[in-house]
RNA sequence: GGGCAAUUAGCUCAGCUGGUUCAGAGCACCUCGUUUACACCGAGGGGGUCGGGGGUUCGAACCCCUCAUUGCCCACCA
C-alpha cells in the first residue's frame, strides 16, 4: 500500500501496520507529533508496562475498604476464548471503577487444575507419543501432566494482559499450589470426620474412555436415532413367551428379572411365575411392581440393576441380584459368554444378529432417546455402579439456599433465583471422587485387606496412627496402608476458591483473609451456577460461616449471527488476540460491551468491535483538536463558552448520575452506553463545537482550562471501558508523576445539576436544528451567513443566543414584534423564528406545511383536552399528571395561536 | 413430562411502581455536505397496530387470562 505523505499528514489512521510509516513522519513534524499518532498496540503496551512497574494492581491489607473479585479460574491449559473475552472485560470494568471510587481493589488470578480435561489432554499426546497410560506409575505419569502444566500453564493469563486485566499478578493462584492442595485435603478431613463424606456403592455416570467417574453436570444428553427391540422371553415350563422391549439389548445378559405392573391384567397369568433369560439361559423371577409404565412398549420391563439408576431401585426393592456384564472400558466381561472382550456397541449389534437367528427378536421400533455423554471425552456415558467417595448435600446446601432467597447473595439478574432454588431444594449428594491421576488424590487410607478398613487424614503419618488406634495392631507400618487411588473432582478444589486463595482455610484467622472476605462480585456464566457457584456458596457458610461473595453477575453465551454458541470445534469463534490485533483492547472490551446485558446471550459479530474502535478514533481525534490549540492567556471568554461550559458541567453530572445508577444495577451495556453518548454527542458534536475557536484563531485561557478539565472527568469515566486510550490522553494531556495516573486517580464527585441550563439548552438546539433544517431546504450552504428575527422574545433564553448565532452561523440575531415578510419560518414551542431568504418564498409550499403543522397540533390539542374533561382522569390521576397534562394543553394553544397567525400574514 | 424466561424498528436491545420525556437508543439504511479534530466524520431523514386474541382500568408495551413461537433449566419410561 502506497502512502503520500499528503494525504497522511491531517489524517489519522488507525491501523497498527502503518506504525512505522507513522513513526517516521512523526519525526518530520515534531511540533505536531505528540498528538497525531495512535498506534493501539504501542500505547497499549506502554500503559500496561507502566501500570505493572508501578504496582498498581497490586493490593495489600490497608485502611481502605476492600473490594474484591477472584477470577473464575480457566483451564491452566486453556486459551482464551470470547467467552473469557466478555467476562473478564466485565471483571476489569469493576475492578478499574472501585479502584477509582477509592477502595482498596484486588482482582485475584489464577488457574484450575481442571483434573478430567488437563489429563485427556496429557493422555492424548502421550498416546501420540506412543506412550499408554496404563503402563505408566502414578509417579511418572504425574511428572507428565506437570510438565505439560508448565509448558502450557498461564499462557492464558498471558492473553488476559493484552485485554488490559488489572489483575494483581502476584497473587496468582493454581488450584493445585501447595497450600490449595493442602487446603483440600483439610477440608476433606474435616468433613469426614463430620459424618458428611461417605463411601457408598452407588451407580454413577461413568466414562468408559477416560476411565473414570462423571458428575451429573458433566454428562450432556443428547438425542440420538436408536432403535427400540422386542424381544420374547421364555417362560418356565411352558411353551408360553413374554415379550419385553430395550433399546439395549446387550444389557439382557446382566438381567435378573422380568417386572409387570400388577395391575396389568394382560398378565395376571404370569404372575409367580419364572423367565429364561436368552442366550444366557439363566432363569430369572417375574416380578411385580407399579413402577412399570403399562402404555409403554410391551408393558413388561427387562429389570437389569447393575446398569440402570431405576433398574437398581427395583433390584433394591426386591432383593435381586446384580450383574455387571461391563468392564471399565466397556467392553463385555466374563457375564458377556462368547461376547467377552466385545465393546458394547459391537456386541449389540451381534447380540442383535445371534436373537435374530434364534428368533427371539420379534421386531425393531426406531425410537429417540437420549444418551448421555461425557462433556470432556464425548463417549457415551454407562450407568455403572462402583464404590465411590460421596458428600452429603442437603443439610450443606441449606444456608446457601436461605443466602440466596433472602438476597444475602444477589444473583445477577433476578431470575436466576428461581433455577437456584429449584436445584438447591433437590440437591443430591456429590460424588467427589474420581477414577483419575491429576488432582488431589483422596486422603484415604486403607489398612485391611479389602476396602472395608480404612482411616482418613491428612498424612500417611497421621493415618498411621489411627489405623493402629482402629484396628489395634500396634505392629502396622506405613507399608500396611495403602491409599486410595482415586483423586477428588476438580470442582472440590474450586468451590473453595474464595477462601483459598487468601489461605483462609489452613489459616482460618489470617489478616488477609479477614480483611478481603467476603469478597464483592462474581462474573460468571451461569452454565455453571450448580458446578461452582452454588458450591462456593456452600462452602463459603459451612467453611467461614459467610457468604463467598455479595454479587454475582452471570454473563451470557458468545453466539455468533446465527445463535450457535461460538466454539472452537464449530470454527466459528474469532481469535480474540486477533481482534485486539485489529481493533485494539479499548475497541474490542468497548465491541464485547455494547451489546450484553446481564444474563442475556450476547449475539457477537465482529461489526461491534469496529464501532467500539470507531469511538476510539473519536475519542482521539477530538483530544487531537484540544491538543492543537493554541492558547492566548490576554483573550477574553467568548460568552457562546462560558454558557456552554455551564451547560456541560450540569450534563455531565446528570449523566454521571445515571450511569452511577447503571453500575449499581450492574447494567454495564447502559453504563457504557451512556458514557458513550455523553462523549460523541454532548462532549464533541455540542461543546467542543461551542467552543471550538474560529479557525485561526486561538482559544481563551479561561476556556481553554475548564475544557480540559472537562476533558480529565470524561476520561475518568471513560477509563474502565478503555483504560489504555483513557490514560494516554491523560497522561499527554499534563506531565503527570507516578502518583497522578487516572488508573489511581479518583472517579468524578457528583454535583448539583442546574435542570434550568439543560431545559435552555435543548430549547437552543432545537432552534439550531430549525436553522438548519431551513438552511437545508433551501439550499443554504453553512458558510454563508444568515440573519434570524424572533417573535415573541419574551420566551427566548437569551443565554444561549450567542451559542445559537455561534452554531447556526447566524450575522445577525433580531427580536420583532410583527410576522416577517419574505422569509421562511419555523418554531420552538410557541416562539416563532424568521429566516429572511432571497429570492421569492414558495408561498403554497409554505402554508402547505403550516396547515400540515396546524392540523397535527389540533389534533394533538383534541386529544389532550378529551383527557382532561373526562373527570375520572382529572380525579383519579395523580396531580402532577394532571398538571403536565395542563401545561401541554396550554403550549399547544399557544402553538395554534402562533400558527394561525402566521398562514394569516401569508394569505 | 415439570419449571423458568423471552417476544418492542432490518439487527441488538432499553422502556426501572400503569400516567412528564411513551413508543426510544445504538448499529444498519436513505439524502445532503471536500465547515480548518475526526469521511471510522458532520447535518438531516425514513422506519414499529410493542407476537395474536380477550379482559381489568379514566388510561396498558407495562397488570390478568389464553393461544402461538423461541430459548434455557430440571427430570426422564425400559
Amino acid at each position: 500500500m502506497a502512502i503520500s505523505k499528503a494525504d497522511n499528514i491531517n489524517y489519522f489512521f488507525f491501523n497498527p501496520q502503518l506504525i512505522s510509516t507513522f513513526a517516521i513522519i512523526s519525526k518530520i513534524r515534531p511540533q505536531m507529533a505528540i498528538a497525531q499518532l495512535y498506534s493501539t498496540q504501542e500505547v497499549e503496551e506502554k500503559w500496561y508496562k507502566y501500570w505493572m512497574e508501578n504496582n498498581y494492581f497490586h493490593s495489600e491489607v490497608d485502611e481502605r475498604t476492600p473490594y474484591t473479585i477472584v477470577i473464575p479460574p480457566p483451564n491452566v491449559t486453556g486459551v482464551l476464548h470470547m467467552g473469557h473475552m466478555l467476562n473478564n472485560t466485565i471483571q476489569d470494568v469493576l475492578i478499574r471503577r472501585a479502584r477509582l471510587k477509592g477502595f482498596n481493589a484486588c482482582w485475584v488470578p489464577g488457574t484450575d487444575h481442571a483434573s478430567i480435561a488437563t489429563e485427556a489432554k496429557v493422555v492424548a499426546k502421550l498416546k501420540a507419543e506412543g506412550i499408554n497410560k496404563n503402563d505408566l506409575s502414578r509417579e511418572e505419569f504425574l511428572e507428565h501432566a506437570w510438565d505439560w502444566t508448565h509448558k502450557h500453564g498461564g499462557i492464558i493469563l498471558e492473553q488476559l494482559k493484552k485485554l488490559g486485566a488489572s489483575c494483581d499478578w502476584e497473587r496468582t493462584k493454581f488450584t493445585m499450589d501447595e497450600t490449595m492442595s493442602a487446603s483440600v485435603i483439610k477440608v476433606f478431613v474435616d468433613l469426614y470426620e463430620k459424618g458428611l463424606i461417605y463411601r457408598g456403592y452407588r451407580m454413577v455416570n461413568w466414562d468408559p474412555e477416560a476411565k473414570t467417574t462423571l458428575s451429573d453436570e458433566e454428562v450432556i444428553y443428547q438425542e440420538k436415532q436408536g432403535s427400540l427391540y422386542y424381544l420374547s422371553y421364555k417362560i418356565e415350563g411352558s411353551e408360553d413367551m413374554v415379550t419385553i422391549a430395550t433399546t439395549r439389548p446387550e444389557t439382557i445378559l446382566g438381567d435378573t428379572a422380568i417386572c409387570i405392573n400388577p395391575n396389568d391384567e394382560r398378565f395376571t397369568h404370569l404372575k409367580g411365575k419364572k423367565a429364561i433369560v436368552p442366550i444366557a439361559n439363566r432363569v430369572i423371577p417375574i416380578i411385580e411392581d407399579e413402577y412399570v409404565d403399562m402404555e409403554f412398549g410391551t408393558g413388561c420391563l427387562k429389570v437389569t440393576p447393575a446398569h440402570d439408576e431405576n433398574d437398581k431401585v427395583l433390584g433394591e426393592k426386591h432383593n435381586l441380584e446384580v450383574i455387571d456384564i461391563l468392564n471399565d472400558d466397556a467392553s463385555l466381561n466374563h457375564y458377556g459368554l462368547h461376547y467377552k472382550g466385545m465393546d458394547r456397541f459391537e456386541a449389540r449389534k451381534e447380540i442383535v444378529k445371534e436373537l435374530e437367528k434364534i428368533g427371539i427378536l420379534v421386531k425393531t421400533e426406531s425410537h429417540i432417546n437420549k444418551v448421555g455423554t461425557s462433556e470432556r471425552t464425548g463417549a457415551v456415558i454407562e450407568p455403572k455402579l462402583s464404590d465411590q467417595w460421596f458428600l452429603k448435600m442437603k443439610d450443606l446446601a441449606q444456608p446457601a439456599l436461605d443466602a440466596v432467597l433472602e438476597r444475602e447473595v444477589n444473583l445477577v439478574p433476578d431470575k436466576f433465583v428461581n433455577t437456584y432454588r429449584h436445584w438447591m431444594e433437590n440437591v443430591r449428594d456429590w460424588n467427589i471422587s474420581r477414577q483419575l491421576l491429576w488432582g488431589q488424590q483422596i486422603p484415604a487410607y486403607f489398612y485391611g485387606e479389602g476396602q472395608e478398613d480404612f482411616v482418613v487424614a491428612e498424612t500417611a503419618e497421621i493415618a498411621l496412627e489411627k489405623a493402629k488406634t482402629a484396628s489395634g495392631n500396634k505392629e502396622l507400618t506405613l507399608k500396611d496402608l495403602k491409599q486410595d487411588a482415586d483423586a477428588l473432582d476438580t470442582w472440590f478444589s474450586s468451590w473453595l476458591w474464595p477462601i483459598s486463595v487468601f489461605n483462609g482455610i489452613l489459616e482460618p484467622d489470617n489478616k488477609e483473609i479477614n480483611y478481603y472476605y467476603p469478597t464483592n462480585d462474581l462474573v460468571t456464566a451461569p452454565e455453571i451456577l450448580f458446578f461452582w457457584v452454588a458450591r462456593m456458596i456452600i462452602a463459603g457458610y459451612e467453611f467461614r460461616g459467610e457468604k463467598p461473595f455479595t454479587n454475582v453477575y452471570l454473563t451470557g453465551i458468545v453466539r455468533d449471527k446465527q445463535r450457535r454458541k461460538m466454539s472452537k470445534s464449530l470454527g466459528n469463534s474469532p481469535d480474540p488476540l486477533e481482534l485486539i490485533n485489529k481493533y485494539g483492547a479499548d475497541g474490542v472490551r468497548v465491541g464485547m460491551l455494547l451489546s450484553s446485558p446481564a444474563g442475556n446471550d450476547l449475539m457477537f459479530e465482529e461489526d461491534l468491535c469496529k464501532q467500539g474502535s470507531g469511538f476510539i478514533n473519536k475519542i482521539w481525534n477530538s483530544f487531537k483538536l484540544i491538543k492543537n490549540w493554541e492558547v492566548d492567556s490576554e483573550k477574553k471568554q467568548p460568552e457562546a463558552s462560558a454558557t456552554a461550559i455551564a451547560w456541560y458541567q450540569s450534563k455531565f453530572q446528570k449523566e454521571l448520575q445515571e450511569i452511577d445508577d447503571h453500575y449499581s444495577k450492574y447494567r454495564m451495556s447502559d453504563a457504557l452506553m451512556a458514557t458513550y453518548k455523553l462523549v460523541w454527542d454532548d462532549y464533541c458534536s455540542w461543546l467542543l463545537e461551542m467552543v471550538k475557536p474560529p479557525f485561526g484563531e486561538a482559544i481563551d485561557e479561561k476556556t481553554y482550562n475548564e475544557v480540559v478539565a472537562i476533558l480529565e472527568d470524561n476520561l475518568k469515566i471513560l477509563h474502565p471501558f478503555t483504560p489504555f486510550i483513557s490514560e494516554e490522553i491523560w497522561q499527554q494531556l499534563k506531565d503527570r508523576t507516578p502518583a497522578e495516573a487516572l488508573i489511581i486517580s479518583t472517579w468524578p464527585e457528583s454535583g448539583k445539576i442546574n435542570m434550568d441550563i439543560i431545559g435552555d439548552f435543548s430549547f437552543a438546539s432545537e432552534v439550531i436544528g430549525g436553522i438548519r433544517n431551513i438552511r437545508k431546504s433551501r439550499n443554504i450552504s453553512f458558510k454563508e451567513p444568515i440573519s434570524l428575527d424572533v417573535l415573541n422574545p419574551e420566551k427566548v433564553s437569551e443565554r444561549f443566543n450567542s451559542v445559537i448565532q455561534k452554531l447556526g452561523n447566524v450575522s445577525e440575531l433580531n427580536y420583532v414584534d410583527s410576522q416577517v415578510e419574505g422569509a421562511l419560518s419555523f418554531r420552538v414551542k410557541s416562539n416563532e423564528y424568521f429566516i429572511p431568504v432571497k429570492g421569492i418564498v414558495d408561498v403554497e409550499s409554505e402554508i402547505k406545511k403550516l396547515t400540515e403543522e396546524l392540523v397535527y397540533t389540533k389534533g394533538f390539542l383534541q386529544s389532550v383536552e378529551k383527557k382532561l374533561s373526562n373527570s375520572r382522569f382529572v380525579d383519579n390521576a395523580p396531580e402532577n399528571v394532571v398538571a403536565v397534562e395542563k401545561a401541554k394543553q396550554a403550549d399547544a394553544a399557544a402553538k395554534i395561536e402562533v400558527l394561525e397567525a402566521r398562514l394569516a400574514s401569508l394569505k
